[in-house]
DNA sequence: AGCACGCCGACT
DNA sequence: GTCGGCGTGCTC
């Protein structure tokens, strides 16, 4: 028996990898690739293989021997690890940090009994069901162009696929993949949603359509076994299709040979916690890495794909009509808020709009982003408003539950009876929310059915499905929402969209919040008219003219984005920038905004811009200050570049301070 | 990040 | 006398 060295990646901050001695008979060494359990300090954790050596630096009396090898499991790909290694150097975090929290957790355990199970289940499922594919639909001229694109693609090639609301992208996507898998009897095909519980018919379309294949899902809903189950049946080759979220990119596909990322602009394929990644742009890494075609789909492209298409590196291919015959856009048009005053939060011109539906039969859609009764409490006598004592944020008034709520962390208090500072007993709602809304609606009609989706109405688990469902059935004639009712959702009686109070995010600071609100409100509005049925959008603003507006009106995605762009350019704002934040959290803002000055001053660039601190727009949440420093380039490499250096010094610093580092910050 | 060791304050 | 506060040091 003798001996060699494993070099083993391990989930922790520490940018390093560890060696661990592996008894063995020479020619039978793990492979790289392979799951191995150690110790480590002193608990026990299970990392990853990068490498078997016979020789290392680490001396004798601090060297541990493996405790195990996971054998039973095929090893990860090398192409896998590469990309974890790539995800790691580029968000700057160890590559344990990336490649071990992307894995089931049961695979992590120190036991093997729930892989051995498992492993043991997906021998048995059998994957050819003997079911007779749901027929395929007829596609316009349009559509069936791009799918031939899509299915015929070779090597590496972006594709975005810009087609409105109701064009039938599903239906490309679909018989795209058609044409892939019955090219290649061992491919697989990763689709990519935003989030899956809004598209439950996906799932439903993609079984019908492809009964004699396996089809894995991976989200977060999914239980601890499920998601080993899944994510198996895709490392194994077994799943061919694999429909996923943002978390989905990082599994492990041998045989990968499309990728397709549905609503590509949806922020959240960005996550917003631990490694803040972009799915999206991993999953074109790994199409460039795997020499794949990918397919970005939108009706409202996020400004940086549709930048890439108009430079010619993406292939544009469009969908401009909607694919269900007579079925047009819905009209939008805009009522003035200064001359038509609203009454519980609705023009005139909206309730008579509802009126008509009801009295139609058919539904109507009232989107409203903003949960609760009210955004804050106020006492008119002395000027009291109802702040968070943790954060700077004021406590939402949730009225059917009673409550205070702090929506940043989740502090709650029962409402007040009388003013805290000089005891008014009349406290004014400031502000409405959907909850006041409903609330208003069912005075204005008593007569309508009327549903509220949002946050607070779906927390129990299955309640936005069943909720979703009573409006399919016809059940619901107004329908009040968040922008949970704004995606995906297919409602054939649906006519009317209104739109309560978008002119916040009019003149926000965050430079993406019309970008944002116009993928918005053209993603609400397509929910109406999807059946053939004549219908309109009604936004209510009090900024009408506003051009935002006149490209909603006009479905004009492209004159906007054209001139979103020409503004970017002029203001040096991604796409033509790119960025890095750096954040400090601390009890104190001094203490974070000291340290960030400290790190303004590490490490000098002529190739960077480096900004000063500023506390964040929101400093504090849950009793911590924040504050935050831009570094901006208009060169990828030298932002990466100054970045390592960056990085480097930070951690030299050894400071007291909690900081995180953000490459391609969504919100500033 | 965890996790333990270690050295000073207010309780039974 | 001990429980426990969080400073600091290490992880192959």
């Amino acid at each position: 028996m003798s001996h060699c060295i494993l070099q083993i990646a391990l989930d922790t901050p520490l940018d390093s990898l560890f060696d661990y001695r592996w008894v063995c008979e020479p020619g039978s060494e793990p492979q790289v690739g392979q799951l191995a359990l150690v110790n480590f300090g002193r608990r026990e954790a299970v990392g990853l293989i990068v490498a078997v050596k016979h020789e290392t630096d680490v001396p004798a009396d601090k060297l541990k021997d493996a405790l195990a090898v996971r054998t039973q499991l095929t090893p990860l790909p090398e192409r896998w690890i590469a990309l974890a290694r790539f995800a790691g150097a580029y968000y700057h975090r160890p590559l344990g940090e990336v490649a071990l929290p992307g894995l089931p957790k049961n695979l992590r355990l120190s036991t093997t009994v729930a892989l051995d199970r498992a492993l043991k289940k997906l021998g048995k499922l059998d994957d050819v069901h003997d079911a007779t594919p749901a027929d395929m639909p007829v596609l316009n001229a349009a559509q069936q162009q791009a799918a031939d694109a899509i299915g015929g693609a070779t090597g590496f090639t972006p594709l975005l696929l810009y087609g409105v609301t109701g064009s039938g992208k599903t239906e490309v996507y679909l018989q795209a993949c058609a044409q892939v898998l019955q090219r290649d009897a061992d491919a697989q095909i990763l689709i990519l949603v935003p989030e899956i519980n809004l598209t439950p018919q996906l799932e439903a379309n993609i079984r019908a359509r492809f009964p004699g294949v396996m089809l894995a899902t991976l989200h977060s809903s999914l239980s601890e076994g499920e998601r080993m189950l899944h994510w198996l049946a895709a490392h194994t080759g077994r799943a061919r299709i694999v429909l996923g979220t943002r978390l989905a990119i990082l599994s492990s596909l041998p045989n990968l040979k499309m990728i397709v990322i549905d609503e590509e602009h949806d922020p959240s394929y960005k996550q917003q916690e631990g490694l803040r990644y972009s799915a999206r742009d991993l999953a074109v890494w790994r199409a460039r890495q795997l020499g794949i075609p990918i397919v970005l789909g939108s009706a409202t492209p996020s400004l940086e794909s549709w930048h890439h298409a108009q430079t010619g590196r993406y292939r544009r291919l469009e969908l401009r009509e909607r694919a269900v015959r007579d079925a047009v856009l819905p009209r939008v048009k805009l009522i003035d808020m200064e001359r038509d005053k609203p009454k519980e939060g609705l023009t005139s011109t909206l309730m008579q709009a509802l009126r008509q539906r009801m009295e139609r039969g058919e539904q109507s859609l009232l989107f409203l982003n903003r949960r609760g009764y009210a955004p804050v409490l106020c006492c008119e006598a002395c000027g009291w408003i109802s702040n968070c004592t943790r954060c700077t944020a004021f406590m939402v008034l949730h009225r059917p539950e009673r409550r205070l709520r702090c929506h940043h962390c989740s502090l709650e208090l029962r409402i007040p009876h009388a003013c805290p500072t000089c005891g008014n007993i009349d406290l004014q709602p400031l502000g409405r929310g959907t909850q006041r809304v409903e609330e208003g609606l069912q005075v204005l009609f008593p007569d309508a059915r009327i549903l509220r989706i949002d946050a607070d109405s779906t927390r129990r688990k299955g309640s936005a499905q069943e909720a979703f469902d009573t409006v399919h059935r016809g059940d619901v004639d107004i329908l009040i929402g968040t922008q949970m009712v704004a995606k995906g959702h297919d409602f054939k009686k649906l006519t009317l969209v209104g739109v309560l109070n978008p002119d916040t995010a009019l003149f926000s600071q965050d430079y993406r919040a019309s970008e944002r609100l116009f993928a918005q409100l053209m993603q609400v509005a397509g929910r109406a008219g999807r059946a053939g049925l004549e219908s309109e959008v009604l936004i209510q603003s009090r900024y009408c003219q506003h051009p935002l507006y006149g490209a909603v009106m006009r479905h004009d995605y492209d004159r906007f984005a054209g001139s979103l762009l020409e503004e970017r350019h002029q203001a040096a704002l991604p796409p033509y920038m790119y960025q890095a934040l750096l954040r400090a959290e601390a009890p104190e803002l001094a203490t974070a905004i000291e340290f960030l000055e400290a790190a303004r001053d590490a490490v000098p660039s002529d190739t960077v811009v480096i900004n000063d601190p500023i506390p964040m727009t929101m400093t504090r949440v849950h009793n911590v200050d924040r504050a935050q420093l831009l570094v901006e380039s208009n060169s990828r490499p030298a932002l990466q570049a100054f970045l390592n250096e960056w990085v480097d010094a930070l951690r030299a610093m050894k400071s007291r301070v909690r900081w995180s580092l953000e490459v391609d910050p969504l919100d500033i």
